[in-house]
RNA sequence: CGGGGCGUGGCGCAGCCUGGUAGCGCACCUGUUUUGGGAGCAGGUGGUCGCCGGUUCAAAUCCGGCCGCCCCGACCA
């Protein structure tokens, strides 16, 4: 048929373009690199945000909205920072443009009379602007701390793009804050990890690894960086968020200054943190089979779909009125359903195109499940079927989506676990690499050795993880001392 | 930036080598029979063949130039 998914085994890079594109989460665009978020995949993204956002607000922070628009020399004043982001910053170095040619050839070029005195950089990460504009707000350790986020749109120009994954703008929300001392911020950094760990783990049935960057894959201009990371079906690792302890590097290069209780003048501490659009492409790829997409129900924006079956006009309208009057229940028990009474495809049709979609449960409802009251639920996970009858759906249906959230999640903990294992040599660890998952191996923690891996495995450093047990042993690679294991994948 | 592939109805492709009425599948429209796993039959709509130029009586096809996109690598959430 038209929808054909190419299979998970024949070419998983292909799997994910065509569930990605076929289920109608994204497409492509007229502009290289960018992507258009359709409505199924903006709903997914509307839901992340509801929740993340709640959390955010639980714990005090508030969200304010910070220009697009970055003075270039903003971007130099923080070494490191300038380092990173340099090499992948869109500028923008004139206000206007001004038509050329003659009729039927004409063209737009930019007016040279408008160039820009001081060019702008969109956006790549607003610690910038946002850091410049605290040490205006900031005068006193009473002003402190600052608890921001944002939701926004950036700007990074990646050379190579993959939808949701990594792609020329996305969506993301970037938290900021301004304590008065490393220890306060160092809380928030970790407090901002389990969010994001609960969020990964509770909403998105992502079982992720928690720890700290190397030197070498920390945020550019951060003292330290804490991150989620996941596991996907192909074994390939992926950064799912990061928390960013930025120590007094950017209060320095801003001049963000408060007067202590004690008088004097002292630098904040800053933090920054961020999940991204990227989340969905995880959820495709952690999840999804060769049917398509499979959503976790807590963040799925249909939960059920009821699929009313019928031979004739009198079992249509049973049919269908019998769906409509099983919706409006599920609706108040606060079940995302819909009927698809559509008439003009037929019910496999229908399950296949639902499926595809990923959502978590199928209500079909014959002739036969309106005589005996019931209806057919069918999971999304691995099509088993349950017949439920009407009394009760407003509680049996919510139960069975939450089983199909712990059942995706301890699918994907297993897979997990199945593919995590130590590794003592360098045979060994090329061998793991090759056949993916999580490798737990020594590392003497040298950037120079971390890097000579990469080159020659494609693997590197996910995580180191907190409170690692002492575990000395020689390096992997060179063999050099180390103190315990940390965990290595190649990541997307 | 390096390597590979591709631009032909909405989507996926054939035709190009050897120039001569633009074709197939899906989708779409109409009718009809269907409807518990992607329906059958009949009839239909829709294309300046990526763009510019050249050769020729004649170009999707041959020649030159340009543009764009996808995939693989280095950079990255």
């Amino acid at each position: 048929m038209a929808k054909e998914i190419t299979p998970r085994a024949t070419d998983y890079a292909r799997w994910y373009t065509d569930v990605v594109l076929k289920s109608q989460l994204a497409d492509y665009s007229p502009v290289k690199g960018c992507m258009v978020i359709r409505p199924n995949g903006y709903a997914l993204w509307e839901n992340i945000q509801k929740t993340l956002d709640g959390m955010f607000k639980e714990t005090g922070h508030v969200n304010a909205y910070f220009p697009l628009f970055i003075p270039k020399s903003f971007l130099a004043k923080e070494a490191e920072h300038v380092e990173g982001f340099a090499k992948e910053c869109a500028i923008v170095t004139h206000t206007r443009l001004k038509a050329t040619g003659e009729s039927g050839h004409m063209s737009v070029v930019p007016d040279p009379e408008s160039a820009l005195e001081e060019e702008l950089v969109v956006r790549p990460t607003s610690e910038t602007i946002i850091y410049s504009m605290f040490a205006k707000w900031v005068q006193s350790w009473r002003d402190l701390p600052i608890l921001l986020n944002q939701w926004a749109n950036i700007v990074r120009w990646e050379m190579r793009t993959r939808l949701f994954l990594r792609t020329t703008e996305f969506l993301w929300q970037e938290g900021h804050t301004a304590h008065a001392t490393h220890e306060e911020a160092e809380e928030e950094v970790l407090r901002i990890l389990e969010i994001y760990r609960r969020f990964a783990e509770d909403y998105l049935a992502l079982p992720v690894l928690t720890g700290v960057k190397t030197e070498k894959e920390k945020f550019a201009g951060a003292l330290r960086t804490y991150a989620i990371e996941a596991l996907m079906q192909d074994g390939r690792a992926l950064q799912a968020g990061t928390s960013h302890d930025l120590g007094q590097n950017f209060a320095r290069a801003f001049d963000v200054r408060f007067q202590a209780a004690s008088g004097g003048w002292e630098h904040v501490w800053n933090t920054s943190w961020g999940v991204s659009t990227r989340l969905i492409g995880a959820v495709v790829m952690a999840h999804g089979d060769d049917d398509g997409l499979i959503l976790p129900p807590r963040i799925a924006p249909l939960q059920a779909v009821i699929v009313p079956i019928w031979r004739n006009d009198e079992q249509q309208r049973e049919t269908v009125a019998a769906a409509r009057e099983i919706e409006g229940r599920l609706r108040r028990a606060g079940v995302s359903v819909r009927v698809d009474d559509r008439d003009s495809v037929n019910p496999g049709f229908k399950y296949a195109e639902w499926e595809l979609r990923g959502v978590p449960l199928r209500l079909e409802l014959g002739p036969r499940d309106v005589a005996s009251g019931s209806v057919m639920a069918v999971s999304r996970l691995d099509r088993s079927k349950t017949p439920l009858p009407w009394d009760g759906l407003g509680e049996s249906v919510p139960a069975l989506l939450e089983a199909i959230q712990g059942a995706l999640f301890e699918r994907a903990r297993q897979r997990r676990e199945e593919t995590t294992r130590g590794v003592d040599s360098w045979e060994a660890f090329v061998a793991g690499v090759e056949s993916g998952g999580f490798l737990l191996a020594r590392h003497c923690g040298g950037t120079e050795c971390e890097v000579q891996i990469q080159d020659e495995t494609k693997a590197t450093v996910r995580v180191i993880p907190p409170d690692r047990p002492d575990d000395p042993g020689p390096c992997v690679r060179c063999g050099a001392p180390a103190a315990g294991r940390v965990v290595f994948a190649r990541a997307y």
